[in-house]
DNA sequence: GCCAACGTTGGC
DNA sequence: GCCAACGTTGGC
């Protein structure tokens, strides 16, 4: 089983959305390299953070799985989306996404600063200087750290 | 709103 | 294939 990050922006679909809705399809990712992890190396059962990016504050939300095999993504193909891509043949689909579904709330939301603070997350990708994809993989360890951050109360923090 | 860091596009 | 211009991401 594998590990990965998800962003999503909170006033566009939050953790809370995907808890009522229940399973949702990952739509409308335009890059090739988050394409490719969830074509190529996302597997059902995969557990991912749910990361809320643009958000105050920016963070880790919840956990949720994946529950399906890669399949392509209905939106590129809607003339009326933002999201649309002309360019792309229904024949030969460009975008592929996966489908979700939440497992559990955290206890409690782990903020971005946090993150950074834990020594054993310094090599997660998320943490790493210029890294903007929206999809990254995390190690095990990574994962296992920040569901056990989330249980415990916040470490004191030089801010505010 | 700013802007650094990346990714993509398209002329050549 | 190069690379300048442009667009996007996302923390701050």
């Amino acid at each position: 089983m594998r590990y990965w990050l998800m962003k999503s922006e909170p006033n566009v679909y939050s953790f809370d959305d995907l808890l009522k809705d229940g399973r949702t399809m990952w739509d409308s990712i335009r890059n090739y390299q988050a394409r490719n992890f969830m074509r190529d190396d996302m597997k059902i059962g995969d557990q991912v953070l749910f990361y809320h990016s643009n958000a105050k504050p920016p963070g880790v939300a919840g956990i949720a799985e994946v529950v399906s095999e890669p399949y392509p993504d209905p939106v590129q193909f809607d003339p009326a989306s933002n999201y649309h891509d002309p360019k792309s043949d229904p024949d030969n689909p460009r975008w592929i996404l996966v489908d979700v579904k939440p497992v559990e709330a955290l206890p409690r939301f782990v903020s971005l600063e946090e993150l950074r603070g834990a020594k054993s997350l310094s090599e997660m990708p998320l943490l790493q200087r210029g890294q903007r994809l929206s999809i990254q993989p995390v190690t095990a360890a990574q994962f296992r750290a920040v569901r056990k951050m989330a249980s415990k109360k916040p470490a004191a923090s030089s801010g505010s």
